[in-house]
RNA sequence: UCCGGUGUGGCGCAAUGGUAGCGCAAUCGGCUGUUAACCGAUGUGUUACAGGUUCGAGUCCUGUCACCGGAGCCA
């Protein structure tokens, strides 16, 4: 059975012809005996989310032996004849010659029964749940988004950068960071201010990185224009169905672009990934718009149909203050926008992605740069209708003088931000760039609920098994 | 971290302070070109953990842990 090349299931019901010899191989999903003297077996080798139904006669050789074990979970080969099926449901089937059993599953101890289990119980079994039909399919919708930004940004002549994950940058108390270190925990070298990190593996404190965007400007200033696509890492202590304490991130960092191309790029970014999925992902994705989220396709259309909602921040506010909603955090010019407010911009007022920009210069970082206003920066957020931030940008500071007072304000060392000021003393440019939580809209096109649920195996506060 | 909720057979759930049940799955049998198959029978429990109140606790109280939802923070 070996020596045969195995064909995969979705080639065969993509193409739905008869084939007179073939082998395929996966994972039974269901059996199903009939007293005529045959079984009815359901396989899925993960390459769609459709099972291929196997009849299998009784009197193929070995079989009483082979049945016991062709329980859900256990692994076959077959080879057969593919046919037209006699039966309702699907087109072709395999009429089995000879069937080979891989690895056998214990039916009294395997865990997935072909039964409905709750995410929860799921999140348990995290090794076993890709061979759900709900986690086959966020897998391969995940990976044709990773695809489809990798070939947006190519096609545009950006470069894929990799940022280091060890950083001695504190993103400006950007959330807690993991600490990297080899000290002896139990009895670390010390000196008059405390632990001495010169003693530690690279001869000063240093962290799991929280953003690659530093380290992105300094190639988009050389290099044009770059994006980074990898792990990001924030020790927040946060418990939500929107955080983990390591996800994806994709960040593009671009030379002479100004706020207003940034917005433009990170629209016609969500709207490109949108469209592709919709296209090539569309048998998992009417699966999640029939079991996880009835509107879901509707809602994908109106993205790929309609241009974004742009409002600069002073008119989100006054949208707030003059609306009859009656908000738990009451609104003023200066605060930051909470979740109650975002969710009622994009749900209630627009009813579609909303990009709002010019934030006050109080509640964002040092990086963005100063408006003429004197009070607001050049940042921008993309709102969605019931995710919230999904991406987070602005244009950067790029005079020197500036940058240099906006750290000190905000109290920074600069000792530690040479490199990142040298940016501005040597060729500066004007230069945005943007960050887009990957997790994040794997969640919004596949309606998941719990970003635990779109990551093969999510870490979270007190949760790293696996 | 804060607020609220939940924790009971393998899974999903029920049970006024008074004998812990039901559905699904599993096992066995029947039926059938079946397809979330169907019909019948059978087995399945330290009620999260540690204390307390009570004649008696799954149920009430205290603490711990875990999970879920929301908030903060963020992507």
């Amino acid at each position: 059975m070996g020596k045969k090349k195995r064909v995969k299931i979705r080639k065969l019901l993509e193409r739905g012809e008869e084939v007179p010899e073939v082998l395929v191989m996966g994972w039974v999903r269901t059996r199903r005996d009939s007293k005529g003297g045959f079984s009815f077996i359901e396989i899925n080798d993960g390459s769609c989310l459709s099972n291929l139904q196997i009849i299998a006669d009784h009197k193929i050789e070995g079989f009483p032996g082979v049945a016991m074990k062709l329980h859900a979970g256990s692994c076959i080969g077959v080879i057969g004849k593919l046919v037209q099926s006699m039966g309702k449901g699907q087109n072709v089937e395999l009429q089995a010659d000879a069937i080979e059993v891989y690895g056998p599953a214990d039916t009294e101890e395997y865990p997935l029964q072909k039964k409905h289990h709750s995410f929860e119980f799921l999140r348990e079994i995290a090794h076993l749940r890709p061979r759900t039909n709900t986690f086959g399919a966020v897998m391969r919708v995940r990976n044709r988004l990773a695809y489809s930004i990798h070939t947006f940004f190519q096609d545009r002549g950006f470069v894929y950068l990799n940022t280091p994950i060890i950083t001695t940058s504190d993103c400006e108390g950007a959330g807690e960071m993991f600490q990297v270190t080899t000290l002896n925990l139990a009895n670390p070298p010390l000196d008059e201010a405390g632990i001495d990190y010169t003693q530690d593996f690279f001869g000063e404190k240093t962290s799991l990185t929280v953003s690659g965007q530093l380290e992105g400007e300094v190639y988009a200033l050389a290099l044009s224009e770059i994006y980074t696509f990898g792990p990001t890492f924030r020790a927040e202590n946060s418990n939500t169905s929107r955080h983990l304490a390591e996800f994806w991130m994709v960040e593009p960092e671009m030379a002479f672009y100004d706020l207003e191309d940034n917005i433009d790029l990170a629209e016609d970014f969500i709207r490109y990934l949108f469209s592709d999925v919709l296209e090539h992902c569309s048998e998992d994705l009417e699966f999640f718009n029939r079991r996880i989220d009835k509107t879901l396709l509707e809602r994908h259309k109106g993205i790929v149909e309609n241009r974004f909602e742009r409002i600069p921040y002073s008119e989100a506010v006054h949208l707030l203050e003059k609306s009859k909603h009656k908000f738990v955090y009451s609104v003023e010019w200066g605060c930051n926008l909470q979740s109650e407010h975002e969710r009622y911009l994009s749900e209630e007022v627009f009813e579609k992605p909303v990009v709002i920009f010019n934030y006050p210069d109080t509640i964002k970082p040092f990086y963005m740069k100063a408006n003429e206003d004197g009070e607001t920066v050049c940042a921008m957020d993309v709102l969605l209708p019931r995710l919230g931030e999904i991406i987070g940008g602005s244009q950067r500071e790029d005079n020197y003088e500036v940058l240099a007072k906006r750290m000190k304000e905000k109290e920074l060392d600069p000792s530690h931000y040479q490199w990142y000021l040298d940016l501005r003393k040597f060729g500066s440019a004007p230069h945005s760039g943007f960050g887009l939580g990957f997790e994040r809209l794997v969640q919004f096109v596949t309606g998941m609920e719990n970003i635990r649920d779109v990551i093969p195996f999510p870490r979270t506060p007190k949760h790293a098994r696996f």
